[in-house]
Order: structure tokens, then C-alpha cells, then sequence
DNA sequence: AATAAGCTTTAACAAAAGTTTAACTGTTTT
DNA sequence: AAAACAGTTAAACTTTTGTTAAAGCTTATT
């Protein structure tokens, strides 16, 4: 994983980079809080661990800019000296997503960057290799389709477009991000491509069943729901 | 937020659920693991706090049951008295999602119960985007309305026109104001159209029903109110 | 390089669904 | 009571969607 350290303390920050590179990580060291900033906002890190007592920029308002001004998604951990309650509830509320008193024990830490970046993993869609609604399965790696366990055969762009409708369950998806997503097409021009492959894909997924996926909204798009 | 506490301790259990109460969470709670175990894997949490010493299954057996044969993926934080670097990595090794150690402040609990559904939440793409007022409800993903819990089908222009009243809740909406936002139309030449479509909404959306959610404001438009 | 097979796109038409107009009725304001 | 404003209805009109077949591409194979 690629982490970045916040800390403006050397012996601290480097006996954290040891210690995670030994367990394979990519370290990077940041020793003020604007340093760190111009670094994570860039660059998307795995883990942020950020020390609250520097220089310049300290940590909270770091924390608060790379979440609420920043939008970044990669998990914060806050390493600090000040252990009291309302430092904890301060910086969590900051949106830290977890909070770690000095001193520590390093097995400790390394732990919660592992229950940190196991979460932020399990939701990526990326581990997920299966999509299903109903009896239909769609899966990814294989590239196969099954109805009520009997594989259906699809062309790529057959394919490409009910996962597209699948990753966006329960929601309508117009025919433009239809066609920009599915298609790459960034402007219409009056093609109706879309209903055509929709029409090959509700014979080759919903013909033989009473029990239809797809459903048209009229106006807006298309939506598959549970 | 539904939670679910599982502590064997009586007056530890409804400390905590005295105060996530207060807070408006809804607590169910379990007082052994295995107990714990049927709420947790059948009724999906939004969190799960387990208590580390516990009779029978112990919190640590509990949390691996959930999160490595069930693979529930709400968030699970475990609640110990048990604070020994080599306690709380193996908690978190196992797949706890946080650990904090008894005693504890109970606003830090609140803190990191709150980190935790951040980052549960924000991962999810069903972004809850609902707009409500009284018992009709809209989701603007799935382009669905709802009355009192029933659907209520409604055509593309319709849903927009109701869309722009909800979304100017108690706001008198001029008729101008929904030719341009709903119709797009920028002047207007003597259309009776929103008038058309206003009855319309209403027969849908409170025919049936004795509370009327659109008001007439004559001469200036129409508002829906709280 | 030519062929064939499979996949994708276009286009025409039919059918379904939704929108607008306009005449008429009812309600509120002056 | 007249005038202005709002609501209802149904028919005319328009847009959107579904289906099919043929034409245009790509890719693999000879």
C-alpha cells in the first residue's frame, strides 16, 4: 500500500516508515502540515496518517481540508500526543477515521491501517466479481451470465450494458450515460442504438422468463431493480 | 441508526443504550454471543458493538463468525476491557472494524460509532437522495413516488413538475418559475399547460387521500408545504 | 488478401405512451 | 355581477420506445 506520514517529529516519522516498509509498504514523508496537504490531495494514498501537533498547518485542520474541502475518500488515521477525550471526539468528528494516542505500540497501528484499508477494500467494486438481481448473475471475471443458473450467451457490447445497468441497481439510468458510459459517445445524434440493444437483451435474458429485469421508464431511461 | 449491542453486563448494555437512545440510534440489545450471533447475521446493523468477554461465545469468536463465515459488512467495533497491544490486534486481525477499551468516555464511543458510519456511508453509491413531505415520498434515484407507502406512477413531465415543488418546499413556486424549470420554455404564450398538469398531479398524488399536499396560492403559483 | 462468421449500427415502421391545445366549467377577487 | 383566475376533460398531436431487417464493420481463418 502506498501510505503517507504527516509528522513533523524525524525519529518518530522515520521509525513509522521502517516499520511499515518492512511490512512492504510504499512510505511517504511529509514534516508539515502544507507539504502533507499539497501530497494528499494529489496524490491518492492508501492510508493518510497525520500527526495534530505541527508546525504551520497542524493536524486537524489538514484532516478537515483533505474531507471537507478535498473530498478525499482514502482513510485518515491521527497519530497524537494529546490523548484526552476532546481531542479524540474533536478529531474524529473532523473526519478522522480513526485516532491513535502517543505513545504507541507499533503492532497496534499496524493493525489499524490493516482494519482500515480492509474497509475501504471491501466495498470497492473492484473485489466484487459478481453482480446479480433476482435469479440473474452476471459474472465479471468470467464474463458469464446465468438465469436461474442456465448460462445465457451475450456479445460484448450485450454484455457491457447490463453490467452498466446492473452496477447501477435501483436507479434509472438515462439513455445519454447510457451512451457515454457503455458507448463512449459524448453527444446524440439521433442514433437509437440504445433501444435496439435493450430489445437483443430482454430476448436473450427475459423471453423465457415470467419474471422480467428490465423495466422502461418512459422519459427518463431504463432501470433494473431487486 | 439501528445498533446492536451485545454485553453481557447489564449496567454496561443500558449505559450505552441509554445514551444511543438519546441520540436518537435505535438499540437492540443481546446479552451473550450467540444471541448476538442470530440478531447480527439475520437483521443487518448499521453497527455492531461486541463486548470482548462475554459467556459462552466471546466477542473476538463472535466477530470472526460475522465477518469470515458470514461476511456481514457493517461496520463491528469491539468494546473490551481487555486493552493489551496483543488483545486489540487481534481484534482487529480478526476483522473488527475499531476497538476501544473499557473504561471509556462514552463521547468517544459516539465519535468513533459516527467515523464508522461515515465510511460505511460514503462508499455506498445509493446516494439516499428522497425528498418528502407529509406521507409522499420521492426517490430520485429510482424515479419513484411513493403515498403512504403505496406507488404512484408517474409520467416523466409529472415527476419533474413535483420534483421542482418538493424541491421549493414551502416556497410559493410562480408559474413562470415552472415554465422555465419544467418545461424549459422561457416566455409565455397563454399555455394552460401547468394548470393541465397540476390537476393531473393531484388526481394521482390525493385523490385517495383526505391530506392535500398542493396548495393553490391565487395569482402567485402554487407551494407544497411541511 | 479474400472469405466467412459474428457483431454492431442504421433506418424504417408500428405501437405505445405522453404532451399540448382548446373549449368549457368552476372559483375567487374586485 | 363582471372580470380574472384556476380546474377539468377529451381529442389532436408529438415524442418515445420496440422490432425487424439489411447494411456496415471486425476478426479470425484459409
Amino acid at each position: 500500500m502506498k501510505i503517507l506520514v504527516v509528522e513533523d517529529e524525524q525519529n518518530v516519522s522515520s521509525f513509522i516508515k521502517r516499520g511499515l516498509e518492512e511490512q512492504g509498504h510504499q512510505v511517504t514523508q511529509a514534516f508539515d502540515g502544507l507539504t502533507g496537504l499539497k501530497l494528499a490531495k494529489d496524490d491518492e494514498f492508501d492510508i493518510n496518517i497525520l500527526d495534530v501537533v505541527m508546525p504551520g498547518m497542524n493536524g486537524i485542520e489538514l484532516c478537515d481540508e483533505l474531507k471537507n474541502k478535498y473530498y478525499i475518500t482514502s482513510p485518515i488515521l491521527m497519530l497524537t500526543a494529546l490523548g484526552s477525550t476532546e481531542d479524540i471526539v474533536i478529531g474524529l468528528e473532523t473526519g478522522a477515521d480513526d485516532y491513535l494516542t502517543k505513545p504507541f505500540k507499533f503492532k497496534e497501528l499496524l493493525a489499524r491501517i490493516n482494519a482500515l484499508s480492509r474497509r475501504g477494500n471491501e466495498n470497492e467494486k473492484s473485489t466484487k466479481s459478481m453482480l446479480q438481481v433476482k435469479d440473474l448473475e452476471m459474472n465479471l471475471n468470467s464474463k458469464e451470465v446465468f438465469r436461474n443458473g442456465k448460462e445465457i450467451e451475450l456479445t460484448a457490447r450485450e454484455f457491457r450494458l447490463l453490467e452498466y445497468l446492473l452496477i447501477n441497481k435501483n436507479r434509472v439510468v438515462s439513455r445519454t450515460a447510457l451512451l457515454e458510459n457503455v458507448w463512449e459517445i459524448d453527444f446524440d445524434l439521433g442514433t437509437n442504438i440504445i433501444d435496439v440493444y435493450i430489445s437483443y437483451l430482454r430476448n436473450k435474458i427475459e423471453r423465457d422468463y415470467p419474471l422480467k429485469i428490465i423495466k422502461t421508464v418512459v422519459g427518463m431511461g431504463y432501470i433494473i431493480k431487486d
